[in-house]
DNA sequence: GGATATAGGACTAAAAAAGTCGCATTTCGG
DNA sequence: CCGAAATGCGACTTTTTTAGTCCTATATCC
């Protein structure tokens, strides 16, 4: 299975967990634990990508006896991107395409610009795609608009405005 | 930094050696030998690379002394994702959309349906972009066009005729 | 005060990616 | 014909990343 575009195993419990959460119509919030069994998801695992979200912001947490997640905002007003940034880190297609990067190819790279090109195009996507718009997918009739912009169906380039 | 998305080293090396062979004016085959040196690439993994091409069909191998490698194609009709596949397999953004798959999370699981359609859309756009588009991104004058169709510049859903 | 939560550091295990080695085969050129 | 230079490819090792475990501290409810 090819890495680029698989997602990550923290990545999927994250998602998991945000859709089971707004799925609740309940006020209680959800606990770690309480997912984790519903989902077979390993408890620990689950713990630590739920802090992840909480640090990002994406959840709010409640400590102590009944305590547990709650959404700070809808799903529509989430996207892909920043779910995958909290638990993953930076999203990069290569390293050249971060700051502080090394490669052993720098010198005479002559892919750097379309790779920067390719980061910029995905990272435009995963951060433009909200989870509610995702999560409608469900039910099979919906599809990702995809841009159909030349006649062969391809992605194509258009000259920047100055 | 995130793995999703990310170019494996192989998958880098693949494009950079199309890239080369393509602006080469050259009758003559390239070996993988030149463009490891050229490009700082570790010749015993450029050689699987450039195998892995071959089986692809995506360029000819000439045997011998004076062998090397030459595209069977233009960059035009090279797309993105046959490039990946050739190098590292099957693109897939989880294991659950491949054929032979097993997951902890299969029974409960609430987002394989919108897996899937980021699946189907991740391939459908790596499918699409022929080298020769990415590599026109080199000048930082142009950009791949993204599907701006909502008026917030995100992702939507349309329905699908029937 | 005990049960049940989150928070998080340190660690181990497993899997995948990256790289190395060795050898067979093909072909050019002297 | 022989040697140099090339591809083809299996087996292997190393390194890096991901995944998962363990332990302890802290907060809150009852």
């Amino acid at each position: 299975m090819l890495h680029m575009l698989k997602l990550s195993k923290k990545a999927e419990y994250a998602l998991i967990s945000l859709q089971h959460i707004a799925s609740l119509d309940d006020q209680a919030p959800a606990s770690a634990r309480e997912i984790a069994e519903h989902y077979n998801i390993p408890p620990d695992i689950l713990g630590k990508v739920m802090q992840a979200l909480t640090r990002a912001e994406i959840v709010e947490s409640i400590q102590g006896a009944k305590g547990g997640y709650r959404l700070r905002r809808s799903l529509a007003d989430m996207v892909l991107g920043e779910v995958l940034e909290a638990v993953d880190g930076p999203v990069h297609v290569a390293p050249c395409t971060g700051d502080h990067y090394s490669c052993d190819q720098e010198l005479a790279c002559n892919i750097k610009q379309p790779i920067s090109r390719l980061q910029a195009h995905l990272q435009n996507f995963v951060f433009s795609l909200s989870l509610e718009t995702l999560a409608q997918c469900k039910d099979g009739r919906f599809h990702l608009k995809v841009p159909t912009l030349s006649e062969d169906n391809g992605y194509v380039l258009f000259e920047e405005e100055e």
